[in-house]
Formats: C-alpha cells, sequence, structure tokens
DNA sequence: GCTAAATCGGATGTCAATGTCCAATTTAAC
DNA sequence: GTTAAATTGGACATTGACATCCGATTTAGC
C-alpha cells in the first residue's frame, strides 16, 4: 500500500523541480526529464495544478509552467489537495443501526489519522524540502513488532535495524 | 486518495467481527453479511489473516474463523501488515546522482509519516475498538486551507466546520 | 461410509488509476 | 503571415486492485 499516489507524487516532483527553476518557465519534457516522471502523465498532472492556480501555464514557444505562489508558504498539503486529496470519512461504511450517523471507534480512529497525516503535510513548505544536508529526524526512537515477520525492528527517523526476534 | 485499501478494511472488520464473537467460530458468511463486505473476497482476505496466523480457521462442518490471540495484545498495525503492509521507502525514486542511496528530503519525509502512520497504528488495539461511547479526540484543534477548494475549516476529532472563507 | 457444511486455491471478470497518443489551439520569432 | 514550439483536451490502451466463480479438499454428524 502507497501513502500517497502516483498522480500526488508525480505532483510533488514536478513542483519540486519549479521550486529550483523560478527564472524562467519549464516545459512539459524538461519537467519530465529532470524528474523521470512519463511526459505524457505528468503533462496532465500539469494542468491539474494549473487549473487550482498552484502553477502557471504559457502556452506558445517559450512557454511553459512555473510556480505562481511563494515556495515558503505553498505546502506539500496544497500539492496532494489540488490533485488528489485525502478523503475524510463521514458516515461509517458499516451501516450499523446502533451508530446511526456517527462513526465507529474503528472508522473515527481511521478519520482522525487522516487529520493527523493532512496536519504533518501541511507542517512542510516547499522552500523546506530543498535543504537535503539536514534529514529530519522528527519521530524519535519507535519499537515495532509485525505479524507478517515478526522480527522487532527500532526505527529512527528513516533508519531501521533490527534488534531481536 | 484512500487512506488504507479495500482489503485492510475489510480485514479489520472482519477481525473485529472476531472479537466481538470469541465463543464460536464463525463461517465466512456469518462474517461477509456481519460486516458488510463481498462474500468471496472477504474470503480470500481471511486466507491471508490465516496464514499470518492472526486467526485460526477450521475447515468442515461447524468450521470456520476465530481470533487466534489476544484481543488487547493485537494492534491495527498487526491486521494492517498482515495484509497489506504499507510500503517503505528504500531509495529515493528519483535517480539524482547527488543522493546516491539517501533518500531526498521529499521523500525522507513521505518515509517519515509512513513510520508515524504506522506508530499511530500500533498504538491502538483491537480491543480499544468495541467501546463506542467514547469518540477518541486526540488531535485538539487544527486548521486547514485546502487549494482545491479555498474555504477554512475548524476541525475537532471527526468533526469539521467551516470557519471562514 | 455417506452426506452436508465449510475452507482452500486457481481461474476469470471488472473497473478505476495510470499511461499513451494525437489533433487543435496558442504564441513568440522571423 | 508563416513557422516552430508549446499547452490543451479528448480518445484510447494498460495495469493492478478488487470482485466473482467453481471445483477440490477437509471434517462433523448420522
Amino acid at each position: 500500500m502507497q501513502l500517497i499516489s502516483r498522480t500526488s507524487e508525480y505532483a510533488l516532483r514536478a513542483v519540486i523541480w519549479l521550486v529550483q527553476e523560478p527564472a524562467r518557465s519549464q516545459t512539459t519534457r524538461q519537467i519530465a526529464t529532470g524528474t523521470r516522471t512519463p511526459p505524457d502523465y505528468v503533462s496532465k498532472v500539469l494542468q491539474l495544478l494549473a487549473k487550482t492556480g498552484l502553477v502557471r501555464s504559457q502556452r506558445g514557444l517559450g512557454g511553459g509552467f512555473r510556480l505562481a505562489g511563494d515556495p515558503a508558504q505553498i505546502t506539500v498539503l496544497d500539492v496532494i489537495n489540488a490533485v488528489d486529496p485525502l478523503e475524510r470519512l463521514h458516515t461509517c461504511p458499516l451501516g450499523l443501526k446502533a451508530h446511526g450517523k456517527n462513526l465507529c471507534p474503528l472508522h473515527c480512529g481511521l478519520n482522525d489519522t487522516v487529520i493527523q497525516m493532512e496536519a504533518t503535510f501541511a507542517k512542510t513548505k516547499l522552500a523546506d524540502l530543498l535543504n537535503g544536508d539536514t534529514p529530519s529526524i522528527p519521530l524519535g526512537i519507535k519499537l515495532k513488532t509485525s505479524r507478517r515477520s515478526p522480527v522487532k525492528t527500532m526505527t529512527i527517523g528513516a533508519i531501521s535495524m533490527v534488534v531481536g526476534l
């Protein structure tokens, strides 16, 4: 299971590319090559971004795309919402009479997780994604056991290591 | 974009159903009807759960499925990992030479979010999902703006309301 | 042992997300 | 105005997740 769709992934790559080239407008071909995305598909994604106003498009010779706003203001959530927003749960997918319109504990919890993800994405500005030298370690140390592979792993940021079995 | 796949959703519903019926083993038909899931598909999901040992299956007359472990120990993450685990990012999908094997800031951040989600799912035990009377409000108050519909909403737990535009 | 009830496993069908193709339109440069 | 470069929009193809179908196998009860 992917955290975000490819559409969102491509949108983020494209937008970050534009942040790095604020001077000249970038063509679809340039963006696709630079971000390693399928050209004809990322073209559609760019159209979506243009419709929501996140990027400005310019037709004709010398045209292309450039970022419309301030990289220090635009968030990852803005980009995701523009092309493929996370879906909230408004009614419990179980039709249980006991719940009425309320979410059951399971779906209430899942919905909270969606909100938590949105909050995380909202914290990250596009400008934050340019300084590659300091990888963030926002989560401290976690201990995790998986049923599929019952091995305990310790995780610090993006680094995981086996600590027991 | 869905937070979790249908497969995971069905697995969670099925497992919760089994928590509620620990005495007798439940047939696929009973589970499917009770959880409003497609019978032939939830059957496959139950097979997956059985393979990982989360549930025990019993063939033949009077057979069915029952939970293998303790509802106070098994977590939502355990169930998700059994059928459709979240994918970590191990190498940057951009092939940028500058990054080497390291994740770029974007994918490092996305990976952190995956870890954060796993941590959230790991906190919730199956037993926690039975008390429907107290909906959790773990996230406090958030303010959110979407590019697609540029309306500010205030969110408390699962309840959202418009506060401005 | 026979039968009915149940899971198991393979084959197949469906559909939305992803990906591709191309003609129409816009625009800068000469 | 003509041309070349670029987006736009529609149509179509592909793929994997989701869903269905059915025969093989197991098992309790008679």
